[in-house]
DNA sequence: TCCATATAGTTGGATAATACAAATATTGCA
DNA sequence: TGCAATATTTGTATTATCCAACTATATGGA
């Protein structure tokens, strides 16, 4: 690949990247929660009852940061932990019913507003973009998995 | 769209979210610096000189956010605080040499990684793919710049 | 000229998100 | 039984961030 297209493409990657970071924020998170907390809600839901550690695994984060994050959300009541029946030490995560609640407000507006921002992109290419999406996380996901030796070891 | 369309694009989202929150992190800070810290370098580097609020501007941040992220790199050595020639209450940031071989590590390091990953892309998508990324940026831009009334107000 | 207002940047104070290390409780195997 | 592994929580520290208040400077009238 020419340097000028990886620089082009590193460029958006940095757009992006603050989009996310501050930008969606505030949109994202209407329904009162923070963008942590509705990755957990989010998690939690696809996989309707799991572990810290599985969520801690699910969302790359230590399992110290997802703790205090779960408590949070236990203290405003959108997570439930029960104990594990096999295992004492383990405690199941699930959503409240007001948890669920938020997930479905959370996922009307976020579909909502994504619908918004594909419909500005020309029906032709949309499908392009979703594949190119997908192909690219993949692709990010592989690489980096192959560790960040990769950058640490200067090759 | 399809919803199932639309919840499938939501899901590479948050992964691609996580993969530049938590994962990059490790490997674009090679160098000693701090994602932060990373962005204004290279959003320095790019516009060769710049004041503080047109740098708050060119990252959506606070001012006091990047005045003090500044701080901190001028103080280990990578930026420079020199007056405005015009406006005495303006300073003007630029990179010191030694903040000039650090974009350029970075920027070799990032470069590297980023080529790395394009190659696991095959190459009739590839441009596809960066294609793609760079409408939905765009996209989503956009659609952001036209405010958050669209989440808040509920339609 | 002089004041009112606007702008650039810094500082104070607060919070969220995060990591790593150490502590606690429990399991499961030899 | 006792020791190593595992699940979670707590202690401690750091970074990134915001908003509000402050200081210094600029600018445009009256």
């Amino acid at each position: 690949m020419k340097r000028s297209e990886i620089r082009k493409f590193r460029q958006d990657l940095r757009r992006f990247e603050r989009l996310v970071a501050s930008q969606l924020k505030g949109s994202s998170c209407c329904s009162g929660v923070t963008l942590a907390q509705c990755h957990v809600l989010l998690e939690i839901e696809a996989r309707a009852s799991l572990s810290l550690s599985e969520l801690a695994q699910a969302l790359s984060l230590d399992k110290s940061t997802l703790s205090r994050t779960v408590d949070g959300m236990v203290n405003i009541g959108l997570v439930e932990r029960s104990p594990h029946p096999k295992d004492r030490r383990s405690t199941q995560l699930s959503l409240t019913s007001q948890g669920q609640s938020t997930s479905i407000r959370i996922n009307a507006d976020n579909d909502r507003l994504f619908n918004k921002v594909l419909e500005r992109i020309e029906s032709d290419g949309r499908q392009a973009v979703l594949e190119g999406l997908h192909e690219l996380v993949g692709a990010m996901e592989a690489e980096i998995a192959g560790g960040c030796a990769t950058c640490a070891t200067a090759e």
